[in-house]
DNA sequence: GTGCAAAAGGGGTATATACCCATATATAAC
DNA sequence: GTTATATATGGGTATATACCCCTTTTGCAC
């Protein structure tokens, strides 16, 4: 028998909580340009990658590959990234486009202050050990799924 | 000029790439019983509360409230909760039902098991640090809002 | 009691995310 | 080369989640 009680500490729950509250204060942060905080890691993601195949950019964010395609659709509507076929017929490969690059920069200090300014409340330690602690859990699961 | 190269450390991106893979981890623990761990959670709480309003509902989770009413129907429209008028006409009274009982009974002990097993891999101290540094971020951002 | 601000919800709209199945293309086996 | 298999995507469907604006009720001030 398993006391109700203990499902409180599902880790789910409380990594889900808390990521919906830090969504939302990463989300007031960028609301004035038009950007969500998801769409920012994305456009950031990209300009580290260079343009790069759907299903090479979902692994690379752990994401479901048909999941990171519909989340592209907004930004792609706005012009922020590109979409073309591939040298593969198969593939498709994401760019970021000029457009999103620029708002990428506009919302590069934003973003910044958020993260600083939460780190600080935070005490640096506090971030670093959340890091480690993800990337504790990722290696639980195991990643390659 | 912030280094494009920082994004990388967003604790967003951390978190929800973590989530998402966490979330999937849960689910599949679950999906036999057609049951997501989201869904899973609601009924848990609800177990622990009796009987609660909306917004209250909401508040207790961190989750927004309209989200929440919609996050509801799926699991109303399946007969695990009720929702009905409260004393005060403004309310909706949400309530585990007879059937959903019986499946959060049916669901603990596997939930118990793919949490059980997390927190092996993670070592115990990995899982207690965890929600210690997800309270501290909720600290951090106020958890008010 | 009237008038009005505060509280509780509902529904529109949009994004985020997953799973499954079908289709197109590339590759490897013979 | 033809066939079987593996790879890359798309689209259907469903859930999760948020924001904003509107309506219904309360509760309070006078």
């Amino acid at each position: 028998m398993v006391p109700i009680e203990k499902t409180q500490g599902c880790l789910n729950f409380q990594l889900r909580r808390t990521s919906r509250l830090l969504g939302r204060y990463y989300d007031d942060a960028l609301r004035h340009l038009g950007l969500r905080i998801t769409q920012f890691n994305l456009l950031a993601v990209l300009a580290q990658t260079g343009p790069i195949a759907i299903t090479a950019l979902a692994e690379l964010v752990g994401m479901e590959r048909s999941a990171l395609a519909r989340n592209l659709k907004p930004i792609e509507r706005r012009k922020l990234v590109t979409v073309t076929p591939g040298k593969d017929k198969r593939t498709r490969t994401v760019t970021l486009a000029p457009a999103g690059r620029r708002k990428l920069e506009e919302a590069l200090p934003k973003w910044d202050q958020a993260q600083t300014q939460l780190i600080r409340k935070m005490k640096p330690d506090g971030a670093s050990g959340l890091v480690q602690v993800l990337a504790k859990i990722r290696t639980a699961i195991g990643e390659e799924t």
